[in-house]
DNA sequence: AAGACAATGCAACATTGTTGCAAAATATAT
DNA sequence: ATATATTTTGCAACAATGTTGCATTGTCTT
């Protein structure tokens, strides 16, 4: 677990801080996604406010994580896929947010579909967020 | 056109007040979505920033204007159509958003497509936003 | 282990959004 | 048309969120 959390900074080319390991594992450890108040939060003190938003801001830089548009219009991170990478983020996923429990979802195995659109306008990348009731809140 | 900015008002009985008159007018003016920040600036001095905010607030709840979930996490509101009523939205429509002059547009006849959940996942509502660029940026 | 480089913490600030309350405007009933 | 009841507004104060510069600390390279 911790080693992958190495592997994962090195693999980026970012050095080994406590910050970012710690915040890194906090994403592996989480069923959904986080908000900056989530990781502020789980990490008590331990570093400051700018270091997360600094940290947040280099992995999605690097496609370790991803923002997710939301419906009420939060910010909110979850782990990238493989196959992102610098500059590179490939995450053709759904999201699902429960309005119950208010947990975010990626899934993974739910492609966004094609949208066709009006003469003019081109797609570059497209967003599918699905609000409603999770597995848990049935 | 004010006469159909005073009636919109009536139909949802709200009072007809300056501020509330004055930011209708400009959501049937603008050709895309507005930020806070763009009522704000575009009305210049005229109404506090606490009013524009609560006048928002009661277009969003009586069905006159929708939010917009949006890429980078900002809000923007757009007129809904006609279809729309207090407590019952129906803005099944699609979001684009232009990376260039950053308009956001609401393609009214393009519908969102049907999205197949997981087991044990309800949707209640869905989204979608396309990015890229629009016709006057091609 | 020492120097080069990068990340962190702190302070200060900007932006965005919220709440309570008195003053002003709007609607209602006469 | 006017007085009264109700709603909305503006102000002040505050909370949350996000940004920037700079000295200090920590990490990486040799």
């Amino acid at each position: 677990m911790l080693y992958s959390v190495i592997e994962t900074l090195k693999k980026n080319q970012l050095s080994i801080t406590d910050s970012r390991k710690k915040i890194l594992e906090l994403f592996i450890r989480a069923n959904g996604a986080l908000a900056h108040a989530d990781i502020e939060h789980q990490s008590g003190t331990e570093f400051d406010r700018v270091t997360i938003y600094r940290t947040l801001q280099t992995f999605v830089e690097k496609g370790i994580i991803h923002t997710i548009p939301t419906a009420d219009n939060s910010v909110r991170y979850a782990l990238c896929k493989d196959e992102c990478s610098e500059g590179h983020h490939h995450d053709d996923h759904v999201h699902f947010m429960c309005d119950d429990c208010g947990t975010t979802y990626c899934l993974d195995h739910v492609t966004v579909p094609q949208v066709t659109l009006p003469q003019g306008f081109h797609a570059m990348q497209t967003d599918v967020v699905v609000s409603g009731k999770c597995m848990k809140c049935t």
